[in-house]
DNA sequence: CGAGCGATTGAAAAGACTCAACCACCGTGG
DNA sequence: CCACGGTGGTTGAGTCTTTTCAATCGCTCG
């Protein structure tokens, strides 16, 4: 099912600037790359399941993951979306609890997963990566006030718009198509983001084509007015 | 407006055992008891503004305070409760960013304000403070997502019946009526903890009043029937 | 006493959800 | 090859929840 495959090598990593393991030494980094796994995960795989103690820290290489819970009807409201360079897990194993989300890739991905001790030693050796875990999680923790005052008080339609600038903002546009969108989401997984029912962002949808504020072809969005969807959106800056 | 008073000792806190400064060596105990200082809040008074840089880290010794933003119509979300012990602003502080949330005296409250050198002496001193700050980041991180699924997916009854529980859980309940929760919110407060509309949360009250959940008289609110409550509210353990 | 604020209630409207049907596409197996 | 079933997407209709607007009420404070 999950098969280890190539396997980057950290010192060379090009998401590592933006990533907590930024400014990890020489030494660290080659104990990193000698005790990591690396896995690639097709659409749709689990790489982490709510409830169930994450086995490493899993460091996303190539793709693109979403980060959920599971309300109680089993709806999935997606809190978070992880890009190149991103960690997942690092809370649940910080504390040594389960996981309080899931994680699942978008499309196929490439994850290294980082021994629990692995990361434990780092943390000790590396004085710095403490707080770039704070500043991680300070950025999340806004994030997510953020969003629940929007799905408090915004309508659908914003946060929707909202979404989508989001989306672009994330994974960025297709080569060669600034206007596309590069992530594929099924509308279940668009719903999950803005917090509604799949019907309701159909129609939602529906509706900003007609406004040409975006196009759609099967799960291809383009985003044809920026500006006017901004506004929609009630983005500031 | 914003009086100095009486100034409580960290050294002998009774409230340090569920505080990030729970171990502090003694020598910096003291060091932050003679560079602190302490204030005096009414109720409704703003301890710290959305947008501001806090001048200090916050340290609420006596009282409750609430923590909100503010959305686009001004109507406040409330996102956090703090008690006894909790700090307030240390997240802005550390990033050296303005505050994301406001924070305001739900009664009258005693706070200790720790400068920000202080606090950094305390961080690069005590190797155990920033772990204690990535422990209080996961939790908060941890109730806001659950927060955003929440709203996202539970319909107003079922919130207010969580948030009823979550007063009584976070404040507790009046000396000799231990029915009674000893927070005295506004209408327009809890609504601001539910995330709905002022008459919707009325409404709601009165329906969990005719059920014989609740009782009211002013502000002040009545358990009746906890295990009731807490099956209206999806409370699982 | 009157102004003003917070709480409550009623009525209407809007927003979002659910249910159901239908379509389009795709891959499978007869 | 095509019929079939399944999945995901779309649309319509009706309903329910929630919001909004308006009016009223009670209380407190100057």
């Amino acid at each position: 099912m999950i098969h280890e495959r190539r396997k980057p090598i950290c010192a060379t990593c090009q998401h590592r600037v933006r990533s907590i393991l930024r400014d990890v030494d020489e030494y660290a980094l080659q104990h990193l790359d000698s005790t990591k796994a690396c896995y690639t995960y097709k659409k749709g795989q689990v790489i982490l399941s709510e409830g169930i103690p994450p086995s490493g820290l899993y460091c996303l290489h190539t793709g693109k993951v979403k980060i959920y819970k599971t309300g109680d009807e089993g709806r999935e409201k997606i809190v978070r979306l992880a890009r190149n360079g991103d960690v997942i897990g690092y809370r649940a194993l910080l504390m040594g609890v389960p996981s309080p989300v899931s994680a699942a890739a978008l499309e196929e991905s490439l994850v290294c997963c980082i021994p629990q001790d692995t990361f434990f030693k780092l943390l000790r050796a590396n004085g710095s990566l403490s707080m770039r875990i704070i500043e991680l999680l300070s950025a999340e923790l806004g994030n997510a006030e953020e969003q629940i005052v929007h799905i408090a008080q915004r309508p659908v339609r914003e946060r929707l718009a909202e979404a989508l600038l989001l989306l672009k903002e994330t994974y960025g546009t297709e080569d060669g198509d600034s206007s596309a969108l590069s992530v594929r989401l099924s509308r279940e997984e668009l719903a999950g983001i803005v917090g509604t029912a799949i019907e309701t962002l159909v129609r939602t949808l529906a509706d900003f084509k007609k406004e040409r504020l975006i196009s759609t072809e099967k799960r291809k969005i383009r985003i044809l007015d920026l500006s006017r969807l901004a506004k929609v959106g009630n983005i500031q800056d």
